[in-house]
DNA sequence: CGTATCCTTGAAGGACTTCAAATGTTGTGG
DNA sequence: CCACAACATTTGAAGTCCTTCAAGGATACG
């Protein structure tokens, strides 16, 4: 890529890259889709459950989650969402929304109408492919968390999931070394992962001691990336990367 | 529909009609679709992770489920399958199993070419919008069972999983009154739920001694549809079912 | 530099698991 | 149609991973 293509669609063709190879053609078509826009704060929600959404909103910085609302108070995050990802795409052929999407840093935010969407849909089918399996690798994600939710121990899930984050940065270039910034606090993490705050801390300081990684003012240092792999059970098959993305990974 | 009409394709049809309204052309189209018809046993798979398929299942009779096999010989089961489902759908864009497919109980499949699918959809966009949608739905059920799993305890999480499998099954025509033919055992739901079977065994018998439901001989019956909703803080909006599909569960 | 947020620590309690064994049910072949 | 094996459900008791409650530090940001 040279740096002149550098734009605000660059995260996506990153992220498409990864799901299928692009021709020229399709790059062009992708870098005109119209787009609105907008800068997002922290902790803004973008979509709720309920909203009947007529465009979608592709992340193009920062950084976005799911989650859905107890009766209690309480919530359940299902996934979180780096540059590249459009994480309510599913709204294309869903036409309520059945949970939340917000943002957990502050965030700058594509919004393609439906509409454009379908257009680029119909004259690429390729492209279409490609969106399609992209929601589907969204599933293979719920999936991977589920087994993580039922039937890891709180270490194992931990560590699942900073394997996962860790591997999708990197596919789209998101590192730097072995370091990635995650602005997620250990609440969050616990939220998502159905354990309590206080759990995930004393977890998290295992993970430190037995010198897996270190984390600090939001940025993820892996300093055993084989230990934290096996701690976690990972295996990067679900995320279905292209070869040349996993390769990335190493 | 009338009585000539049910054939080995109508379970496809009833699901599709949840999906979108099927003008008469489409529903030709879906029951001209070459399928490889073939009886399953009890407790067999179905396809394997790891495989790469080129043809889908369609569930005719019986009942099939997902599952991930852990190192150590656990297993989490990630969905339960009824008649008129595709399980391995995804194989359609997802060239590798991420998960195993099996059998729960004597089944009949029609195994369909992923040509023979991409022909269809090519010729009728709007059916390729509705097996997208389906695929998308299949995420939904995912982050529903998240949530159950992360957040709600035993008595809520399998009250919440017999709701959606009633309302699935009534929505295709599965039900007969108040009651549905589930073969599961307590251990399957115990591998979906992430519980011990002992604990599912506890609470199921609390779900009867609190005159919810009775569950004997693999026939379920729910006495009290409102108890058991409010019990698993159920809420059917996550299946996206038309209203006409909803209406039946009244 | 103060205040809100996040991280950390300790102690007590609870939901669920594991182990072990008895009882009940289903299907099969003699 | 009974006998038996295989499987599923049920019960009891002990243990564990994780939660909840409560409070003290550290860090970040205006």
């Amino acid at each position: 890529m040279t740096l002149e293509s550098v734009s605000i669609y660059s995260p996506l063709i990153a992220k498409l890259d990864t799901l299928m190879q692009l021709t020229d053609e399709e790059r062009r078509a992708v870098s005109e889709l119209p787009m609105m826009v907008r800068d997002l704060r922290e902790d803004q929600d973008i979509v709720r459950e309920g909203d009947r959404p007529t465009q979608a909103c592709l992340l193009i910085e920062g950084f976005a989650y799911r989650y859905q609302a107890m009766g209690d108070g309480r919530r359940q995050i299902m996934s979180f969402h780096i540059p590249g990802d459009i994480p309510d795409l599913l709204s294309l052929h869903l036409s309520v929304m059945d949970h939340n999407l917000g943002t957990l840093a502050p965030s700058k935010c594509g919004f393609i109408s439906h509409q454009n969407l379908h257009g680029l849909i119909r004259a690429h089918p390729r492209l279409g492919d490609a969106f399609w399996r992209d929601t589907l690798v969204d599933g293979a994600v719920f999936r991977a968390w589920l087994t993580g939710i039922g039937r890891r121990n709180a270490y194992a899930r931990i560590a699942h999931l900073l394997c996962e984050l860790v591997t999708r940065m990197r596919a789209v270039g998101l590192q730097s070394g072995n370091s990635v910034r995650l602005p997620l606090t250990q609440e969050e993490i616990g939220d998502a992962l159905g354990l309590s705050t206080v759990h995930v801390n004393r977890v998290v300081q295992q993970l430190r001691a037995d010198g897996l990684i270190t984390w600090h003012a939001k940025v993820l240092t892996v300093n055993d990336w084989e230990g934290l792999k096996r701690a976690g059970e990972f295996d990067p098959t679900y995320l279905h990367l292209r070869n040349h993305a996993l390769a990335a990974v190493a």
